[in-house]
DNA sequence: ATTATAAGTTGCACTAAGTGCATAAATTAA
DNA sequence: TTAATTTATGCACTTAGTGCAACTTATAAT
């Protein structure tokens, strides 16, 4: 529940105590991204990942509170700008298509490189795959509260409900179809576009 | 990936090494459901279980492949009818309604007790929660596979997935609903149907 | 500046999950 | 009965994660 504070922009009053933690926090995971590559997730320990950070392996504890939070610490990062574009967006647009226009100018945002990446470092790990699944979870629920902070009327809560499920589930067809494609031709954004299309068509 | 052999009913060619298994395997499920309603999952050890079920807990892992993978034993046992409900009905049918009624169905056959104390082991522990999410996914895998089945057109195929995809995630918002309304006075099957009335209407 | 107070860091000991390996016991096949 | 193959178990080991107490550093108060 109490999840990754998601690395709040340098916000105006920071005290020096405060930004040395997010500095330390940011080394951790850096240095925890660093050997996941080099070695995958299994195969790097947490006392590599302290060691590379600097710090003591019980101190890692004080900044996170497990091994497969790092991977938290990364996509909450990224989700959090998607989830202020969002709150840009005018409530008189529907608002599947606000997420749907939103969702693809952010995945445009990354390169197949480090999108594949990402996805073999996931795949190196049942745990991690597991946590991944998880956290779609836990997105769509944010992705639903946003979704209610844009749209205000009550009475409009559940169909809210229904598009962020379908909307975080549109994202995971279409990151599926896009892994699973041989060679990685089309763009990633493109599978996405199509799976929101056939939402439409095929319910 | 190669998850649990989801406790096949007694096929008539069956050596007594693998009753004798299955049976074991069954003991340790129903020793560890016994001992997670006492103490909760965290308060259960798998030395715990061990003993319980009266096998070694070396034993153990050659059963199970992890302390959470029991939990899938159980829900891998009443899915596994829910798939078999889903393949005997005829392609005439429209895919979305099909799944709708057979969920609707077979969650008529649970009692609140049941489904409250499931509920309140799942939510008695982190790790729990996150593999009931990753189980989720999963299952939508196995729910699209089945669709498949039924109907064959490939041409279909991308629309199955969506119709999966559409009816775990109706699934579990229901559930959540049901879970999150004070008192529990309207049963779960009724929050199912409202589910995928809204699908239907707010899409 | 000095001291009190709180926060951050670390080591140590401990629990519990999970794996590899070698050996013993039990089944099935010959 | 004996040989071969599974299955059960004990043992040692690794790793994640927690509680606690001592120590160090930063902040606040006098």
């Amino acid at each position: 529940m109490s999840a990754n504070t998601p690395a709040v922009k340098p916000v105006p009053t920071e005290s020096p105590r405060e930004r040395k933690r997010r500095e330390t926090r940011q080394r951790i995971a850096e240095a925890a991204q660093r050997l996941f590559l080099a070695n995958g997730y299994e195969g790097t320990t947490l006392d590599a990942i302290a060691a590379e950070a600097g710090i003591s392996r019980r101190t890692f504890f004080s900044y996170f509170k497990s091994k497969d939070d790092i991977i938290l610490f990364w996509r909450d990062v990224d989700s959090a700008s998607l989830y202020a574009d969002l709150l840009r967006t005018s409530p008189d647009v529907p608002p599947l298509d606000a997420v749907r226009d939103v969702m693809v100018k952010h995945i445009e945002r990354y390169t197949t490189e480090q999108m594949t990446a990402v996805d073999n470092l996931m795949r190196s790990s049942e745990a991690l795959l597991t946590r991944k699944q998880a956290y779609y979870a836990q997105q769509e629920q944010v992705l639903f509260d946003t979704l209610c902070e844009v749209w205000r009327q009550p009475e409009r809560r559940a169909a809210l409900r229904m598009v962020a499920m379908v909307s975080i589930g549109a994202m995971r067809l279409a990151l599926q179809a896009w892994r699973e494609q041989s060679g990685q031709r089309k763009p990633a954004a493109s599978f996405l576009r199509d799976a929101f299309d056939s939402l439409k068509s095929e319910l």
